[in-house]
DNA sequence: ATATTTTATGAATCATTCTTCAGGTTTGGA
DNA sequence: TCCAAACCTGAAGAATGATTCATAAAATAT
């Protein structure tokens, strides 16, 4: 898998006017509005000039390669998915265990079902890229903002906190995918978020012990 | 996304010689080994025929486009899994609660990391394909045997089954499919050992109550 | 007003790859 | 042995789509 990474996925130049900037917002939303529709594998750098109303040399103008315009959208999305999360982190620092469970799963399930079919689309782009990078750095990110809230809490002490925000991590996004990423009947969702808090809290609570 | 499915994925015609299956396991073999070598992106028809030792000709002797030649790679290795989940469903019938979390743990991961280079490689194979009915089907098999399992326990009663199973998959599936997705380092995956049984068995625990 | 930089165009190029088919080879039975 | 069915070949066809570049327009600076 010849799967480009680095520098080659970082933007060819900067919009310096007020209309390129707008032009680079168009082929932005254009690119979520073909991988809607149209899907992955009809996406191409014609389609989106043309739905962005542009040329295609527009686009190149801006994007070295079709895969720099889909790395660019996914890296939006998982970063506000982890600004979620890490607010809800910064949030609730010093609470009980138990709330702090319940907040972070519903920050993380609602960031992400804020627009279901823009999730599963992304989760088909993901695969299509190297996102070593992008999902490393988004992991580690999360991660320290995870254990240092299980290290603040108020009412127990949670032992190997590297480990615990680990797994927990692994879980919120595991599970979410594998729900998401199917054509999820309502029924699906709802069941997710009422066994999700469950499962975080009962695994935090056995992970953990008195003050 | 124009992804191809039901019929069109099926095989062309049938093997009636003993050559001719040969021929089609070493096609198979060889979907495998560009999978893992190439990358999905790289991977054609003709290369895989080539490295099966055949024509491009042959192969579609047997598979009408290049994605029934995935969607069977898939399959199989679906099936596999799944196989190995019902089985162990079927040998700890009757069990403490706790044993089960643990036997099925180990079942699935021992499964999915017998080869992981070719895990991982399906997991993009995957996103590429329309894999609704299969993956409904894999779903559906383990979904039930996994309740029945959990109905059978022999010390604790489990409550809202259909639920908890339908949790219990997703977690499965999901932290696994999150920690080797990625390029995991062994400590990941010795983490996702440890902590998996521990999240299941804590997760059971809080949706059961004495018989 | 003029020069310079930025931005936009889109037909043409270039490369890739899926898929077919007409014709040859091998197999197994009559 | 001979024939029909099964199997294999691989060059050619056809389509697609990423990317470039010479050219033109618009904005900004001088």
């Amino acid at each position: 898998m010849t799967r480009p990474s680095g520098d080659a996925l970082s933007a060819r130049k900067q919009p310096r006017q007020a209309r390129a900037q707008f032009t680079v917002d168009a082929i932005f939303e254009a690119t979520i509005q073909v991988l809607l529709s149209e899907g992955l594998s009809a996406l191409t750098t014609t389609r989106v000039a043309a739905r962005a109303g542009v040329s295609v040399g527009t686009l190149y103008q801006y994007f070295p390669q079709k895969q720099a315009l889909l790395f660019a959208v996914l890296q939006r999305h998982l970063e506000a998915v982890s600004d979620a999360v890490c607010a809800t982190c910064a949030r609730c620092r010093a609470m009980p265990l138990d709330q702090m469970a319940g907040a972070l799963v519903q920050a993380y399930l609602d960031a992400k079902t804020r627009d279901i079919a823009a999730t599963r689309a992304l989760y088909v782009v993901a695969a299509e890229l190297d996102t070593d990078d992008l999902l490393g750095a988004v992991a580690r990110r999360n991660h320290s903002a995870i254990r240092d809230l299980l290290l603040s809490a108020g009412d127990r002490r949670v032992h190997q906190p590297d480990a615990v925000a680990f797994a927990l991590r692994a879980t919120l996004a595991g599970t979410t995918r594998a729900v998401l990423e199917r054509d999820a009947t309502q029924g699906d969702l709802a069941a997710l978020r009422a066994e999700l808090p469950v499962l975080c809290r009962a695994y935090l609570v056995a992970r953990s012990g008195p003050l």
